[in-house]
DNA sequence: TACCGGGCTGAACATGCGTTCAGTCGAGTG
DNA sequence: CACTCGACTGAACGCATGTTCAGCCCGGTA
C-alpha cells in the first residue's frame, strides 16, 4: 500500500527532517499550520495510522481549515501548507479547488455514515448514535455546520437523511412512552434538527452566554450541563400555556379586526 | 494620454438629466440590479422618498446582496453597479470595502432600533413587536442572518439586546399566565432565541420540507401554517416524557459503568 | 542497462480583486 | 468673474488567487 509516500523525496531534497516543511516566504499569517496536520489521524478508528499519504493530508486539512474559517476563508496555499506539500499537488490529486470540497464532501459524508452504522450495530440508544457521532469528531461537525450554511444538494440529501433517521428513532421512543406522538412527526422532527443544528451554527452565542463551547473545545462540564439542561426543559415541558395563547391570539384578532380593515390574513406568531 | 475619455463622458455619455445615473455599459449581469435599486426605500416608512443620493443607493444595494449572497460572495463592483455608480465611489464614500460593510451594519442596526421603538410606542404586544420587525423588510433580516454566521461584535451586542428584550417580554408574558416560569429564564431565552434564527439561517431546508420560505419571497399561508403549527406545539405541549427520560438516563448510566471501566467522565446526567 | 510514469516541485501565468490616481464636472461662494 | 470643493469617473496599479508548465526524483518494468 503507502510504502514511504515519498517523504524519502522530501528528506533527500532538503536535507531537513521529514516533519519540517518550512514555508519558503516570510509566512507572517500565524494560524495553526502544522497543528491541522498533526490533528489528522482523528478520523477513523483510534489506530495509529500508518503515515498517511499526501493525498489523505491535503484531505484532512482541508476539512479542518474548511470547518474553522469557512470555505472562502481559506486558500489552496494555505491547505497545501497545512498538508506539508506544495499547492501544485492539491490541483494534482484533486483537479480543482472545486474538486477538493467535493471530495471533502463525500469523505465527511462517508465517515458520518460510519460512524452511525457502527454506533447502530453496537446497539445503542439513538441518542447515543448521535452523541456518539457528536463527540467523536468536533472537526467533522464543524465542517458539516459550513456546509449546512452554504447549502447545496450534498448536504440537502444529508439533512433528509437525517430527518429519516430521526422519525426512525423518535417512532421507537414513542413507542417505549419516551416521546410523545405528534400532529405530524415529520414536521416535527425537521425543526427540531433545525433547531438543534442552528444552535450549532450560533454557537458561539451560546459560549458566550452559557459558557459552553460545543465545537471548539472540549466542553467544559458545567456549561454543557447549563445547556442540556435548559435544552432539556425546553423539551420536556412546555413553555407556553395553549390555552393562554389560543385566547390572546382570538382577542388580538378582534382588535386587529376592528382597528384595520377586515379580510386580511391573521398573523399568527408563537414567539414571544 | 487620457484626455479622450472625459470627452465621451461629457458629450456623449450625459446628454440626460441630473438625476440619471445610467449605467454605460450593457448591464450584462443577471441578478437583479435596477431590483436593488428599486426596493431602497422599503427602509422607512411609507413614504415617497426622494429619488436616494448615490450613497444611500450603494448603502441599500450592498445591503441586499449581501443578504443575499453573503459578504464574501460580492464584489464592490458589482454592488457599484447594482447602485447604477462606478466602483471607485464606493470607496470614495465608504474608504474600504469593510468600511461599507460597518456602515451596513451600522444602518440596519440603526433600522432595526427605530422599528422596535415604533412597533413599541404603538402599544403592540411583545410578540407583534418581533412580528413586525420581521415581516417589515426580510432583506434586513437576511442580511442580519449573515452577519450572525459570520460572528463578531457587532452582531454580539445585537444578539445581547435581543435577549435582554426577550427577557423582559417573556417576563411580562409571565405574569398574565402566558408563559411558563423557567428555573434560568435567561439561559431559556438564550437558548429559544438561538433555536429561532438557527431555523432563519436554515431556511431553505425548512422550505424544502414544510413547503415556506421565511426569507425569499411572500411566504405562502399554508406553508407558514405548517410551520408556525409544529412550533405552537413544540412550544405548548412536551416532547419527552420527563421521568421516562430520567429513567433511561440512570439505567444507561448503570449499564456504562457496569461495561466500560468506571472512573471516566461518563455521560453527563442533566438532573433528574 | 534504459525507459517509463506518477508523485511532487518551483516558477510562472492569467485573472479578478480592492484600491489609487489624475482628472472632469457642476454647484456654491467671494 | 475666478476659485474652491465635493461628487464622480475611466484607467491603471499592486496584489493574491487558482491554475499551468516544465522538469526533477525514484520505484517499477523490460
Amino acid at each position: 500500500m503507502t510504502y514511504q509516500y515519498g517523504r524519502s523525496r522530501g528528506a533527500g531534497l532538503r536535507g531537513s527532517g521529514p516533519g519540517s516543511h518550512r514555508a519558503p516566504d516570510g509566512q507572517a499569517d500565524g494560524h495553526s499550520t502544522q497543528d491541522a496536520a498533526s490533528t489528522h489521524n482523528v478520523t477513523g478508528t483510534g489506530n495509529t495510522s500508518p503515515p498517511a499519504s499526501a493525498k489523505e493530508r491535503i484531505l484532512t486539512a482541508a476539512i479542518d481549515l474548511y470547518g474553522r474559517l469557512g470555505f472562502d476563508g481559506v486558500t489552496v496555499k494555505e491547505i497545501a501548507q497545512a498538508a506539508s506539500v506544495s499547492a501544485p499537488l492539491v490541483i494534482h490529486h484533486f483537479g480543482s479547488k472545486a474538486g477538493l470540497r467535493a471530495a471533502c464532501d463525500a469523505y465527511v459524508a462517508e465517515q458520518f455514515r460510519r460512524t452511525k452504522t457502527e454506533s447502530v450495530r453496537r446497539g445503542n440508544l439513538p441518542r447515543n448514535v448521535a452523541h456518539e457521532a457528536m463527540a467523536a469528531n468536533r472537526h467533522l461537525v464543524k465542517y458539516l455546520m459550513r456546509a449546512f450554511m452554504e447549502g447545496g444538494e450534498t448536504i440537502d440529501a444529508f439533512f433528509d437523511q437525517l430527518v429519516e433517521d430521526s422519525l426512525v428513532y423518535t417512532s421507537e421512543a414513542e413507542e417505549i412512552g419516551l416521546v410523545y406522538p405528534s400532529r405530524n412527526p415529520r414536521h416535527r422532527a425537521v425543526v427540531m434538527l433545525l433547531q438543534s443544528f442552528g444552535s450549532l451554527i450560533l454557537h458561539r452565542q451560546l459560549e458566550r452566554h452559557l459558557g459552553v463551547s460545543l465545537l471548539d473545545d472540549e466542553p467544559n462540564p458545567e456549561g454543557l450541563d447549563a445547556y442540556m439542561a435548559t435544552v432539556l426543559e425546553l423539551y420536556t415541558q412546555p413553555v407556553m400555556n395553549a390555552e393562554a395563547f389560543a385566547e390572546l391570539l382570538a382577542a388580538d384578532a378582534e382588535a386587529h379586526t376592528e382597528a384595520t380593515e377586515p379580510g386580511s390574513t391573521q398573523d399568527r406568531s408563537p414567539r414571544s
